[in-house]
DNA sequence: ATCGATTTATTAACACTGTTCATTATATTT
DNA sequence: AAATATAATGAACAGTGTTAATAAATCGAT
C-alpha cells in the first residue's frame, strides 16, 4: 500500500505548507489579526479547503504553540554543558524571558491564549508533546539541584511552579504592558533580569 | 447652570447603566461572549447607542476594569490594620490570588487583557487611576518592610516586580490551565498557596 | 476500461463581530 | 416659532469562524 502512503504524505505536506503560511501571518501582523481567510488566501485555497485539513482554527494555533515550544527547546539546547545545575538554571529563566521578549506572539499561544488548550482538551486524552518536554526540563533542573543540595529540599513540583510563575510573571506583565507602569520603560528589561537574579539568589540562601 | 449639571448626571447614569451591564454579561458568559450588541440589546438600546456614550468597545473594558480595581482594593482595605508589614504582604499576595481565582473574568480584564491598555495609551497623558493605586499599595508595603529592615535592601520598584511577578504568574498560568501540567488539578490551588508562602519566607531569610 | 465510492476543493450562506453614516426624533436655546 | 444642538436609530460596511450543498478529481474493484 504504498500509495496510501504518498497520500499521507502528501496530506502532510499541506497540512505543514498551511502552518507555515499561519506562522508567517502570525508572526508579521499580531495574533488579533490573523485569520482563516488571510491564511488561505496566503496558501491560494479556498477558506474552506483548511477545514478539510484541520479541524478548526484552534487546531491550528494548536500546532502554532507546539512549533514555538520547538524554538524554544531547541534554545535550551546549549544548556546541557553546564555542569552546575543551578548556573543551568539560571541560564533558563534567561532563555525564557529573552524568548518571550523576542517572540511575543509566540510567547503569547504558548502561555496565555486558551485556543490550544481547548485543542488539546478535545485531542487523545490532552496529549501535550512539546510542552510537556518544557516542563519536564524545568523539573529535572530543580530536582538536580535538590539532589546536589544546593537548594534546599521541597516538593519539586512546587517549587518548579514557583520559579516557573516569577519568569511567567515577568514575561507576561512586560508583553502586556503592565511593567511601565513600575518601572520607567526603557528600565523594564533590565529589571526584569534582575529580577531573576534576584530569584535564583534567594533560593540558593534559602 | 443648573440644567446642564442635571443633564451631565443623567448621562453618567446612563453611562452606569451600560457598564453595569457590561459587567453582568462579562462575569456571566466571560470575556470572549461579549459584544456591543449583547450588551445593547440588555439596556434596551440600539448598538449604536452605546457609541454616543462611550468611544469604542476598548474603553468600556477600561472602565470594567477599573471596576475589577475597585474590587480589590476594597478587599485590600482589611488589611491596613495589620501590624508587621510582612505578615500585611502575605497577605496582600493571598488576597491577589484568591481574587484572581474568584474573578477570572475580572482578573482578565486588569491584567492580561490588551484592550484596558489601548484606552489609557489613547487617554490623558495616560493616566490609570485605580491600577496606579493597587501598585503605591504593594510599593508601600515592600518599603515599609526595607525600613524595618524586615527583608534585605535593594531598589522597591525592582523588588515589587519580582514579588508582583510570582502572584501574578500562578494566577494567570492557573486560570489559563497551564498548571494542571505541572500539579494534579485538584492540587493547584493548594500548590499556589505554598508557593506565595515559600517567597515571603525566603525573602525574609535572605 | 468502466462503475461506484471516496477524497479534495469550492461556492454560497449563516450567524455573528465592531463600527460608521445618514436620518429621524427630541430637547434646548435664541 | 425658528434655529440649533443632542440623542437615538436603521441600514450598511467590512470583516469573523464555520457548515451545507455541490462539483471535480482520484481511487478500488469488477
Amino acid at each position: 500500500m504504498g500509495i496510501l502512503e504518498r497520500k499521507e504524505k502528501q496530506r502532510e505536506e499541506i497540512r505543514k505548507m498551511i502552518l507555515e503560511a499561519s506562522m508567517q501571518l502570525f508572526v508579521k501582523e499580531g495574533f488579533e489579526n490573523v485569520s482563516i481567510r488571510k491564511i488561505a488566501d496566503l496558501v491560494e485555497y479556498s477558506p474552506t479547503t483548511l477545514y478539510i485539513y484541520f479541524k478548526d482554527k484552534n487546531e491550528i494555533l494548536f500546532h502554532l504553540c507546539e512549533m514555538g515550544f520547538e524554538r524554544m527547546i531547541a534554545s535550551n539546547l546549549a544548556l546541557v554543558q553546564i555542569e552546575n545545575p543551578i548556573d543551568r538554571l539560571y541560564l533558563l529563566g534567561e532563555n525564557y524571558i529573552n524568548f518571550g521578549l523576542e517572540n511575543p506572539e509566540y510567547y503569547d499561544l504558548m502561555f496565555i491564549q486558551n485556543a490550544p488548550m481547548k485543542t488539546i482538551r478535545e485531542q487523545n486524552v490532552g496529549h501535550w508533546p512539546n510542552g510537556d518536554v518544557a516542563l519536564e526540563t524545568l523539573k529535572h533542573i530543580i530536582q538536580e539541584c535538590m539532589d546536589k543540595k544546593l537548594i534546599p529540599t521541597g516538593d519539586v513540583a512546587t517549587i518548579s511552579m514557583a520559579v516557573w510563575a516569577v519568569a511567567h510573571g515577568l514575561v507576561s506583565l512586560a508583553i502586556r504592558q503592565r511593567l511601565e507602569r513600575l518601572v520607567e520603560p526603557d528600565k523594564v528589561v533590565q529589571s526584569m533580569h534582575e529580577s531573576i537574579r534576584w530569584m535564583i539568589n534567594t533560593l540558593k540562601k534559602a
